[in-house]
DNA sequence: CCTTGAACTCAAGTTCACTTCAACTTGAAC
DNA sequence: GTTCAAGTTGAAGTGAACTTGAGTTCAAGG
């Protein structure tokens, strides 16, 4: 808390892993606060370090900038997660895991299911087709939530 | 084959669950084929359905559409996948949910690991900092490959 | 012929999570 | 006081996979 303990840039794009573009960026968002030296320059909190190994924890468990602000947001009354609120949350991500992991095998098996089939029938291919949908349009249940389809992200800040 | 059986866009619109705009962009990527009507209007062959098919699933799986380009033109001599080929694919396609599979469950692994510890440490917990990397930038093992990270697509085409 | 809906093209927009750039200022050391 | 790495800003760019929009044309029915 005491001015001394404040971080510049710096140390915390060493410590966290994080670019100091990406860290500005979490600022820009809410994830993170910032205090300033006379000049106009970042002095961060030894706190935001743990806040960022939470975000870089949370993104790696998938969760999107919006969900990490929404978890961080619920943190009750202070602003680093204590261990009580990490046991809470590390369940809600362990039960999200475990979503996409039911996902990836349910598509698993439907491929299994097809190997040697050749059918890949748009009406009859539970794995082309897992809505059963062919003509109108519906949600219906999905081997693959939103949460897993598509990857294939920019490249990544190695950190 | 016969000038008979193409279909026009409506058709394979509806039949493929994709929006027209999606069947133009895999036209322009390559991945399909159409012929034009004296018009200009596109008519395609009933086999696209089959492709369109292929393309989807690809996509649950994950193939970016390059990928899905590389594979469909690495089926050999004709243009959809046969039985054979769909076999051979498929067990690709297994590997590849395997590994999936396996780095979420890694990466939960590490996460039950890390219940109820509080630490969430950008030194030691290998949840938050799965490369144990600390200041210097490496590239070592992670919990989850890039296939898998940070998902949240665009709205999709719910067909 | 006229209408209507389906289809066309081409450019630009969308989303997310950042990065990159250009032009400039700070701050700590010497 | 000089130097220069480290920091600042705002705007623009990135990439994937499409979608949207504007303006135009096609094809089939009556």
């Amino acid at each position: 808390m005491d001015a001394k303990d404040l971080l510049p840039m710096g140390e915390i794009t060493r410590r966290s892993g994080f670019a100091a573009s990406a860290i500005r960026y979490y600022e820009a968002e809410g994830l993170i606060e910032a205090h300033r030296s006379g000049g106009g320059q970042r002095r961060f909190e030894r706190g935001v370090l743990r806040r960022l190994a939470f975000i870089r924890a949370a993104s790696n468990v998938g969760l999107s900038i919006e969900e990490i602000r929404d978890e961080l947001g619920r943190l009750p009354g202070n602003r680093t997660p204590t261990k009580a609120d990490w046991h809470r949350i590390s369940r809600h991500w362990g039960r999200r895991l475990d979503e996409q992991i039911a996902a990836l095998q349910r598509l698993k098996g439907g491929l299994d299911g097809c190997i040697g089939c050749g059918c890949l029938s748009l009406r009859s291919c539970a794995f082309s087709n897992p809505d059963d949908v062919h003509g109108e349009d519906g949600a219906g249940a999905r081997l693959l939530p939103d949460s897993l389809r598509r990857p294939h992200p920019t490249k990544r800040a190695s950190g």
